[in-house]
RNA sequence: GCCCUUGUAGUUAAAUGGAUAUAACUGCGGACUUCUAAGCCGUUAUUGUAGGUUCGAUUCCUACCGGGGGCACCA
């Protein structure tokens, strides 16, 4: 519709002003009372042509609504020279046969269409615990996955664990000493707290530790190394564990030990070039005129890789492996500085390992309230947060259904990190944030269940227009949802959807509490379609969240 | 010091350069007793400050003020 109606004012002012290849701009005004589509095209030309903006709309209005077909009501003019579109309830009423026919896939298009696209996020550092800023990585990656499927492309998810450093060392020093035949989560992380500990105590800890931490960089066959094999099983066992309770799943990992190998490599085959040796260590300093991004050190002056190579080494690996025509990563901003050196870097290696990379970040989350800090005993580890977020929805929840509320709690924590725009800190305070009420990631989904609860005892209807209808705002949203998809995959930020998914909620749970539904009049079967539809679009909206729904509430 | 980022109701957030700045939470008040009350209805703004660009600025530009982050061998 939004295509139907910039064609149609392209051709109002081409033939009443001879205007063309102007940009018209044409969106949902504000307020529905304004009408369903809105274009400003008026004010913008007024200038060129050197008339009154209103005057302008006049004219163009008189022949759009000569022109405007079955599916506009009515164009008017208002304001300083808006010009507005009323649509006829006879394309609602078309959409919402759309809606139930497409299904699933209502709301997806072909943006990316043959397009590889390649999602890293949630990275998590194997041997300490997965904490409330992973959660939040994981689930604007998650959603943006979802995001890039709905685009019509081809996606590929993969995740890069830090395996590798001094305090795996440290740890696996502690666990080796202890000799534990079993070893758990727990114990890991007590070892590499310990193992940091003893690190500086004695000099012959030290160099045992040294020696281990080599080993392992190494891979030299030892009994360390064959131990840390194992730890690392364990550790990846516990994040996947979390990332199916976040209802997330990679296609394949890269470590950074591997990156961290085949940065080295890239890095030292273009230096000098690229790169250039000071004071010992291979260093990128960027061009002069980039007072944005710092000199980073890339091969220190012991020859390792830093944390520059091993992204160095991880792009490569990304894009020989994929070949993805985009590739995003999602990281909190604080690292912001960091990728603008290594993509500033990259782009002299290979060009397109910056111009397809897309760094998406977000900001940090704060905690502020009392109640779950001190819970969670000032440690926001993702499990324990989940597990009393849990305990609050089992408490509302009706039939204490444990998977249900795990789903409710879910949908909670996740809502509060996607309603905000990526980018931004959230003061994440539990009292505030964290609710199951109001603008809430319960309240989409006890919207939506409320609605299949209509249905299951009502049928789906059908979308026929009865007499005399009058279009609710319902309706006047519902058509709105590709665009809303469209905008979110175009700027890659679910929080549009959220916005757009309250909103329809809100107009959903009104108008149901002004009207029945089911009853005997010839109006029902077309206000159960009405409730399908809206039903369908919040289901595959809170896909694209990746926002569980619980059958029921 | 340099660079990046951020500043909207008491609070948490929203707003491709557009019309009367949108919601929720909290507080207070209310309706129904009919398909789920995690619901519905009513009740709050000098958009940090000062300039500028524009027909029009929360949005773009400049300066200042306040948060957050980064700035050579950590990740």
């Amino acid at each position: 519709m939004e295509e139907t109606i910039r064609t149609l004012v392209a051709d109002a002012l081409k033939d009443s002003f001879g205007l063309e290849g102007i940009a018209i701009v044409v969106e949902e005004p504000k307020d529905l009372a304004h009408g369903d589509y809105a274009t400003s095209v008026a004010l913008s030309v007024s200038k060129t042509l050197e008339k009154n903006p209103r005057e302008i709309a006049n004219t163009l209005a008189a022949l759009l609504n000569e022109k405007k077909g079955n599916d506009i009501a009515e164009v008017t003019v208002a304001g300083p020279g808006f010009i507005n579109f009323t649509l006829a309830p006879v394309y609602f009423a078309k959409t919402l046969e759309t809606i139930l026919e497409k299904q699933n896939e209502w709301g997806s298009n072909e943006l990316h269409k043959g397009k590889k696209i390649l999602v890293e996020h949630s990275s998590p550092n194997l041997f300490k615990p997965f904490h409330i800023g992973h959660v939040m990585n994981n689930t604007i990656g998650q959603s943006l996955v979802e995001l890039a499927r709905a685009s019509g492309a081809a996606v590929t998810t993969t995740s890069f664990p830090s395996d590798i450093s001094l305090g795996v060392a440290k740890a696996i020093f502690i666990l080796l000493e202890k000799g534990n035949a079993e070893i758990s989560i727990d114990m890991l992380g007590q070892a590499y707290v310990e193992g940091t500990k003893r690190y500086d105590e004695d000099e012959t800890t030290h160099m045992r530790i040294k020696e281990i931490a080599d080993h392992l960089y190494a891979q030299t066959p030892s009994d360390e190394y064959e131990f840390f094999q194992a730890c690392k099983a364990l550790n990846i066992a516990y994040f996947e564990s979390i990332l199916s309770r976040l209802g997330s799943d990679f296609d394949s990992y890269i470590y950074e030990s591997e990156a961290g190998v085949e940065g080295k490599k890239i890095v030292l085959k273009n230096t000098p070039g690229v790169f250039t040796e000071s004071e010992g260590a291979v260093v990128y300093v960027p061009a002069e005129d980039r007072k944005d991004i710092n000199t980073a050190v890339f091969i220190n002056s012991q020859g390792n890789p830093t944390y520059e190579a091993k992204d160095i080494g991880l792009l490569s690996m990304k894009f020989n492996r994929y070949a993805p025509d985009l590739s995003l990563f999602v990281t909190d901003n604080q690292q912001v500085p960091h990728f603008a050196v290594v993509l500033d870097a990259a782009k002299h290696i290979n060009d397109e390992w910056a111009s397809k990379s897309i760094h998406i970040h977000h900001g940090r989350m704060s905690f502020k309230g009392e109640k779950m800090s001190s819970r969670l005993g000032g440690v926001p580890v993702a499990q324990e947060m989940m597990d009393a977020v849990g305990e609050e929805a089992a408490v509302r929840a009706k039939d204490k259904d444990i998977v249900q509320a795990d789903a409710i709690a879910i949908a909670a924590i996740k809502f509060s990190i996607l309603r905000a725009a990526a980018g931004k800190d959230i003061n994440f305070d539990p009292e505030t944030s964290l609710s199951f009420e109001g603008d809430s990631g319960p309240y989409l989904q006890y919207s939506t269940v409320r609605a299949q609860s209509i249905l299951a005892k009502g049928g789906v209807g059908t979308p026929v227009l009865p007499e005399n209808w009058t279009t609710t705002t319902l309706e006047k949203q519902l058509i709105h949802f590709p665009e809303v998809v469209a905008h979110a995959i175009e700027e890659w930020s679910p929080h549009f959807l959220v916005t757009y998914l309250l909103e329809l909620s809100q107009s959903f749970n009104s108008w149901y509490g002004n009207t029945k539904v089911i009853d005997d009049t010839a109006e029902s079967p077309y206000k159960l379609a009405l409730t399908a539809a809206f039903a369908q679009t919040m289901k595959n909206g809170l896909k694209l969240l990746a926002l569980p729904l619980p059958s029921k509430m």
